[in-house]
DNA sequence: CTGAAAGCGCTAACAC
DNA sequence: GTGTTAGCGCTTTCAG
C-alpha cells in the first residue's frame, strides 16, 4: 500500500540537482539555466510528478500580496434555476482560462453567505464570486480586512467596498413599462420574487415608475419564487379575477414561461391576442419556437467576462479600486407582445 | 496593509496556552479539557480566528490512509445543459452536507478530462467525481496508485478499477421500445448524440434490439448532440422525408423538445396525432403543461445520493470495493404518445 | 545560476 | 491533559 506521491525531493533525486533547483524549473520567471530546467521537466515527467498546489500556496503564504490558493470562492444559490447554471457555466470556464480553480459552494438562502464565505475563506481562496446575494457589511469587513476580493454578481451593494457586475434593474423595468406602454396597455400586471428579494424589487420600481408617468397604476402584483411553477400558479390567480390584466410583465423568463404554459395550455387563452407578456434574461428557453418570449435581455456573456476580468485584476491588485459596472438591458421582440398601436 | 491572518500562535498567546492546545481545541475528537477548550474557542472567536484548511492538510499529508484536503474534485462538461446543472446543484448540496468541498471543473469534451484530473489532483484532492464522460485507463491507475477515490456518474468503465453509477441506458431502451410497439408504431426514428457518445450508443442498442425482437427495423436515425437545436434541426430533416416516421425516440428530452418545438410550430404538425414522441431524462420542463412529454425517467435523486454515499464510504475506506450501481429508468407517461392500441 | 536553510500554519507523536 | 518537537512539500532569501 505504497501510495506517497512524488515530491520535488524525488524528482531533485533523479535530476541529480538541488530541491530547489525544481522549485524553479516550475515557477515561471525563476532564474534557472535551461539545460537545468530541462533535465529538472524530464525528470518530472519520467516520474510523473506535478508540484503539489496546497503545499505551494502554503509557503508562499507569508508574501506580502496575498495567499496565492489558486482558488476563487463561488458561492450560489438556485443553481437549478437555468439562468445561474449558464452563469456558472460560463464563469468556470473564464475562470479556469485565467488560471484559478473554483471552489463551489451552494447555499439554500441568503441568510447562508456569511456562513458559506466562512467556509470558503478556510480554504484561503484568492477572491470571491457570490451570485445574487449579499454579505453582510461585518463579512464585507473581514474579507477586505484579510485582502481578499469579492466581486457580487447580479447584486450591487451601495455601502460595502466590494465590486460588482450586474445589469440596470432598475432601467430594464423602465424599459419594459416603456414598451407595454407604447404598445397602449392599461390592465397590467407583475409577477415578482419574493418580498425582500431585491432584484425584483429593483425591477418593479422602474416598471411602475415608468408606468405613473403615463398615469397608469398597476393592476395587480403576484409574488412568485422564481420558478416555473410559481408563474404558472400567479397567472391562474391573476385569471381567476374579475378584471383580466391585458399585460403581464415577469421578473423573470422562468416565471413568465409558467405563465404562458399556464395561459396557453390550462386556461386556452391565446399570449399576445388575449393579452402580452414580457419576460427577463433572455434563457435560450425564451427563444424556443413556441414559446417566443419578448423579453428584456441581460448581456450575460459580457457580464461574466467583466466579473472575472475585474476580479482577477484585484486579486492581481489589491489596492485597485472598487469597481461597480451596469449593464443596461435590452428588449427583443418576439411573438409574445402585442406590437405598438399605429 | 497589514493583512496578516490570525494564526493558532495568536489565539494560543491570548488564550494563555499552548499552540497545540488550539489545534485540539479545533479537532474534534483531541483529548483536551473542557476548560481549556472553551477558553481557546473564546479567545479564537474574539480573534476572528478561522483553522487554515490548508495548513491542515499539509500536516496531515504524512498520514497513511490520505491526504484529507477535504475536496471532492467534480469534473463536467456541458454544464449549460439543464440535466447537468440540475445533477450539479444536487452533488454539490450533498458533498457539503457531507463535510467536503466541492472543486469544479469543465470541460469542454471528453479528452480533456485527464487534463482537467491532473489539474484538480495538484489539489489533492480526495476523491472524484466524473460527470459523463470517462478517464483513460492511464489517469484511473494514476488515481488508484494516489489512493484517489473516483466516481462515474453517468456512465461506467467495465475494465476501469473505478466506482459509477448511472442508469440502465439499454433496458432504457428497450423500455421505450417496448411501450411504443405497444402503442402500434411501425415508422420508428431514433435521435441520438454524436456517433462516439456512449450513453446514446447504449440507449439506442436496446432500442433497436428490442424493436428487431418484433419484427421492426429502425426507419431513420438521426444526429444530435444533446442540444434543443440539435433535436429541432433533426426534426425538420426527419419530416422533409418523403416516408415520415410515426414515433420519435430522442435519447434525451431536450433533444425531443426541441424536436416538439419544430413538429408543432413551425411544421404545423400535431404531437401524438400525427406522430408519438419520446423522451429521455425527465427534466422538469418535460412535464410543463405544453410540453407533456412521455420519457424515461432517470431517477436523478437517488443516483446523487448513491454516488456521494459511494465516494464518501470509498474516501474513508481506501480497501473498499469497487462499486458499480445501475438505476433502472420508468417510462413516466405523459401526452406526447399515442397510448396502446386496443 | 545554484544549493543550503529557514519557514508557511498546522497536526501528531512524544514526553511529562 | 498539556507542552514540546518534528515535519507535510514547497518557495524564497542568502551565500556562494
Amino acid at each position: 500500500m505504497n501510495k506517497k506521491s512524488i515530491t520535488s525531493y524525488d524528482v531533485a533525486k533523479a535530476a541529480g540537482v538541488s530541491q530547489s533547483a525544481v522549485s524553479r524549473a516550475f515557477s515561471p520567471g525563476a532564474s534557472i539555466a535551461k539545460a537545468t530546467r530541462d533535465r529538472v521537466l524530464q525528470a518530472a515527467s519520467d516520474l510523473g510528478y506535478q508540484p503539489n498546489a496546497i503545499a505551494r500556496s502554503m509557503s508562499s503564504a507569508r508574501i506580502e500580496t496575498q495567499q496565492k490558493s489558486g482558488m476563487v470562492g463561488v458561492v450560489v444559490t438556485r443553481l437549478q434555476d437555468p439562468f445561474f447554471s449558464r452563469t456558472i457555466a460560463g464563469l468556470s470556464q473564464n475562470i479556469q482560462a485565467r488560471g484559478w480553480q473554483m471552489l463551489l459552494f451552494t447555499v439554500e438562502s441568503e441568510s447562508e453567505v456569511d456562513a458559506a464565505m466562512n467556509s470558503l475563506m478556510q480554504y484561503k481562496i484568492d477572491g470571491a464570486i457570490i451570485m445574487s446575494a449579499i454579505l453582510s457589511d461585518q463579512m464585507a469587513e473581514t474579507c477586505q480586512l484579510r485582502g481578499i476580493p469579492v466581486m457580487l454578481y447580479n447584486r450591487s451593494a451601495d455601502g460595502l467596498n466590494v465590486n460588482s457586475v450586474q445589469i440596470d434593474n432598475v432601467e430594464g423595468g423602465r424599459l419594459a413599462a416603456e414598451f407595454l406602454l407604447e404598445a397602449g396597455h392599461e390592465r397590467i400586471a407583475f409577477v415578482g420574487g419574493e418580498e425582500d428579494d431585491e432584484t425584483s424589487k429593483a425591477r418593479e420600481s422602474g416598471f411602475v415608475d415608468r408606468l405613473s408617468e403615463d398615469g397608469i397604476k398597476l393592476l395587480f402584483h403576484e409574488e412568485g419564487n422564481y420558478t416555473f411553477e410559481s408563474g404558472r400558479e400567479a397567472a391562474l390567480r391573476l385569471f381567476s379575477r374579475n378584471q383580466r390584466p391585458d399585460a403581464i410583465f415577469c421578473a423573470s423568463d422562468v416565471m413568465a414561461l409558467g405563465v404562458l404554459h399556464a395561459a396557453r395550455y390550462e386556461l386556452g387563452l391565446e399570449v399576445q391576442k388575449d393579452f402580452s407578456l414580457l419576460g427577463f434574461d433572455d434563457i435560450p428557453e425564451a427563444s424556443w419556437p413556441g414559446h417566443s418570449l419578448t423579453t428584456i435581455r441581460q448581456p450575460i456573456r459580457r457580464m461574466i467576462v467583466e466579473a472575472v476580468d475585474v476580479l482577477v485584476e484585484n486579486m492581481q491588485d489589491p489596492e485597485m479600486l472598487t469597481r461597480r459596472t451596469s449593464f443596461a438591458g435590452k428588449l427583443i421582440l418576439r411573438g409574445s407582445c402585442r406590437r405598438t398601436v399605429l
